[in-house]
DNA sequence: TTATTATTATTGCAATATCAATAATTGATA
DNA sequence: TATCAATTATTGATATTGCAATAATAATAA
């Protein structure tokens, strides 16, 4: 049975907590998705990356990066910089508006976090993480 | 950092997933997609479920469910099949062509399902899909 | 039986994904 | 330097997804 396979559960896993977080946000009226969160924290957290670096972290498209980065942009949540005798690339940075939303929101994200992993013990989290990792080598 | 963050990394190996089957999906001229794929299996397990039954099991929305049904039907790969004195839902059931495409590619998937998981012994697997379930029911 | 409520599948819409093609720019090579 | 190749972001086309609204039907209550 498909419940036995073991990237059937994963894929659970992820599509549950997409629209899980996705509920939390439009919930407490949050004019975010889930995807656009993501992709705003990992620009906080690696300021000045280029399009082409955030997609590669974010295992999307740079296409639907772009498109994304439109939306973040629009929202003043993200900028494009223009990088001094590069005209090819930009770095992508946060925003005024990005940095409110972070500073806002950051501990009902953490408290999400937190509880996503309830009953399960550090060493447990890190042994998930680890084979985590060895799968998604396996798949490179 | 989100690299950090479980369910970060429980999307990122999902997506990964998803495009490595797709890739070999597509090299060996299979015209179906991953998703198409799940159903396809799902159904074949479980025949004679109406819609809302396959979306709860798929963890996807009803609305997703109709349009690749829509698409599995145009392939006979499956049916609706009507129930007497019952208007409002369908038994989905395997067709001809799904049949028999689930008979010829079921050891090429099997054969990735294997790889995918490969340097994990089988306790670990059970200690992950444990794991799983865990943060599935803690997200409901 | 009739009216109300709940369920099921479908459709419309915006966001996202994927792939190919393009444009601009940069880097490498003859 | 001039040419060719590679890189980066964007755009277009098409498909897919999740949510909300709708339509049809079934189940329940008055």
């Amino acid at each position: 049975m498909i419940e036995n396979v073991i990237l059937f559960q994963i894929d659970l896993t992820s599509k549950l907590a997409k629209s899980y977080s996705q509920q939390e946000f439009d919930r407490i009226g949050l004019d975010i998705t889930v995807e656009q969160w993501i992709l705003l924290k990992i620009v906080e957290e690696s300021e000045g990356l280029s399009q082409r670096e955030l997609a590669s972290k974010s295992n999307r498209d740079p296409a639907s990066i772009t498109r994304t980065l439109d939306l973040l942009e629009k929202k003043n949540m993200i900028q494009r910089e223009l990088i001094p005798g590069n005209r090819r690339q930009y770095r992508i940075i946060l925003a005024e508006e990005g940095k409110k939303f972070i500073k806002i929101h950051m501990p009902l994200i953490e408290k999400h976090r937190k509880n996503s992993i309830k009953g399960l013990t550090d060493k447990e989290i890190q042994l998930l993480h680890d084979m985590l990792k060895k799968i998604q080598n396996n798949m490179k």
